[in-house]
Formats: structure tokens, sequence, C-alpha cells
DNA sequence: AACGCTTAAAAGAACAATCATTCTTTTATC
DNA sequence: GATAAAAGAATGATTGTTCTTTTAAGCGTT
């Protein structure tokens, strides 16, 4: 016998996440991947079913770290305001520690390709969310809006903003770095705008 | 001599946005569009130097009709909740009307591969917005925000709005079809971030 | 500690399919 | 009959996956 060496699924999976974020979705070949991690093809596939199992290996990856850095320090019994600079927070340090998990997830989130998949782990931070938003409207802190809507205003602003971060570049081809105070200026005008 | 088919050209066009938009960037192979657009491959080098050529007019395209159809009805020095309302609409019927145009510019824009060309058409494009802006700010209509803020509550809320609304679902999984009193719900709450 | 034996990891060649592009031939129009 | 559009075959590279061979690790016996 010959024990497998978890380092290689590690290099592997880091590759790979690597050539999709730098070269698109169809940049990951087998070929490529192998060479870059420095193994033989073949060697792949004994740590992967195939090209299928890798990327839904790495899309899971990503969704675990994504998930538990979100909860972190958050409750869905906090003040509204609190729970909601908490949860940007975390999603603001969660892009900077892992950029490249970040970027593969935005990818994977916008590819037509894969059909969203909905894993009990994500489900249950969903509900966590409901939830919070719920009590949010009960005690009168926001107004009530269709969640899509106050999705839109409350995340779909963060993302923009932090998409310009990575990106480093704006609609006026300025350079844009995000800051923690920049962060809070934004997130006292969406407060404004979702109060009641 | 035998005069080129302008329809081809179109037809090729076409079917390769399609293609784009339904299988994602590398869904467009030179085989598989002459196979949809009924011709042979060698047709297709005779409208396009080659794929990159193709996609460039590709996204030219779109680029041209978008442009257009944003400054319909909008002027500098309209006032910013007429303005930028009027933006609304007309980013929205565009949407509304050109699904693909837009589905593919979504995915041009994501894209790592693509570096980011500015044409005149699309520089002359942000000046005007630019110079918007900066009316608004000095008429106390509006705070004074970096740009990078104004644009992501601005226009990062209605384009995930309008994300929400082409995926045809959100957060919750459930439906989710945007209309014209969902559209003026969320713009009045954007406009009470920016103001001052 | 040194030897085989077993087993599976690892490598590399090989496969058929598909990729972008070009070459050669045919066809239609002026 | 000239000319270029259009077709289709052909090219060489690259794709995902598998087949065959080599190599190394663990284990029981000397």
């Amino acid at each position: 016998m010959r024990a497998k060496d978890e380092n290689k699924a590690i290099v592997i999976r880091e590759k790979a996440m690597e050539m999709i974020v730098s070269q698109g979705f169809d940049g990951l070949s087998m070929h490529k991947l192998a060479k870059a991690a420095g193994i033989s093809v073949s060697t792949i596939y004994i740590y992967f079913k195939n090209r299928e199992d890798l990327l839904n290996q790495l899309y899971a990856e990503a969704t675990g770290i994504f998930v538990q850095t979100m909860l972190d320090g958050f409750s869905a019994d906090m003040t509204f305001e609190q729970g909601l600079w908490q949860q940007w927070r975390n999603r603001y340090h969660h892009i900077l520690r892992h950029p490249l998990h970040h970027r593969f997830w935005e990818q994977f989130r916008n590819s037509p390709l894969i059909e969203k998949q909905n894993d009990p782990c994500e489900q249950r931070f969903k509900q966590t969310m409901r939830d919070f938003v719920a009590n949010a409207e009960e005690k009168k802190e926001i107004v009530k809006l269709p969640p899509e809507i106050f999705w839109a205003i409350a995340y779909g602003t963060f993302y923009t903003l932090v998409k310009f971060h990575l990106d480093n570049s704006t609609m006026a081809g300025l350079p844009f770095t995000l800051s923690d105070e920049l962060l809070k200026l934004t997130f006292d005008r969406v407060m404004q705008a979702l109060r009641l």
C-alpha cells in the first residue's frame, strides 16, 4: 500500500482556483493544471473523479469558508444597525483575507453554466438572514420592503463598492482603494435609505 | 465579382451573442457557430478576421446601443432626481428590450480575460455622467461623496435588482419579477440615501 | 535490518473529440 | 470569363479522460 498525499489535493485545488480567477472558467484545463501543480495529468484523477467534481469541490470549499466567516460575531436578534454593520465588516475582512476565494465565488455565481446548487449549509445561512430582517421590521427599525429591494440596497451597494476596490478602478478610470472609513461612510448612507 | 451578403454578418453576430449568453464565453466555438448560423466555418472568416475580432465587434455593437439608449431624454443640467430617474428608466427599458445585449455586456465586464478597452464613445458618456453629478453636488441637491460610493449606491442597487429580475430568483430562491412600481419604490429609497 | 510481496500512487503515452485557422475546390454573380 | 464568396476538407494544437507501465510505501517473514 501507498498512502495518498493530501498535500497534492491541496496544491491541485489551489492552482485550479488561481487559473480560473486569472484566466476565466475555460482557462482551467487538466493538462495545464497538471503542469502548474508539477504533477502528471492522471494523478489529478486519483484525487478528483473528473473536472466537474473538481469544480464542485472548489465551490463547496469557498462556500464553507464564506458562510463560516459571515456568521462570526453575528446573531439574528442584534440591533439592525449593529447586525448589518457586522455583516459588512465580516464580508469586507473575508474578501481582504481571501481575495482568491471571493473572485472565484463571483465568477461561479455569474457563470450561466453552473446551476445554482443549494447546499444545506447555505440554506441555513439564508434562513438566519431572513430572520434577522424580519426581526428588524417588526421592531420598526427599518421600512418593510420586498426582500429583493432590501437586498439590492443593503448588499448590492456593498458588493459594487468591493468590485471597484478589487478592480482598483472605477467609472472614472482612476485608482480606488477601499478603507474602513469609506466603508463606514457608505454604510451610514445605506442605513439612511433603509430606516423608517 | 460577387457581393458580400451583409445578412450573413448579422446572423453570425446574433448567433454568437446567443451562444455566449447561454453557454458562457468558451461556449462560442467557430465550428458550433457555423453550424448554428447554417454556414461553413470558413465563411465566418470572410466577415471577421478571427475570433477575437468577432468578440470585439460584438462588444462595440452592444456598447454603441447602450450608450445611445442611456442618453435618451437626458441632459447633464437636469434636476438630480429627474436625471437619475431618467437614467434608471432608460437602463430598465434597455434591458427589457435587449436582454441578450445586457447579459452579454455583463458577461464581458465580469470576464478576467478582457482588458477594459475605453472607446471614445464610452468616454464621452462617462464625462456626461460626471458633469451631472458635479452639478447636483454644487446645487446642494445631494451629499458630496467619493464617486465610487455614489456610483455604488445609485447604480449598484439598480443592477443588483435587475440581476434578480433576469435570474428570476433571489436569495430566498423564490421567483421575482421587477415592475415599474418596484423600481420607483427602490429609487425613492436610494434618493433618501443620497440627499443632503 | 534486509528481503520480497502486495497494492495503489504516480507517471506518461495514447485516445478520440474539438478547437481556431487555413488550403483547396466549387459556385454564384457581375 | 473574371473574381470573390462560399463550402468543405485538412492542419496542428489542445481538450477531457483512460490505458499501460513504473515506482514507492507498507507489512510480514527471515
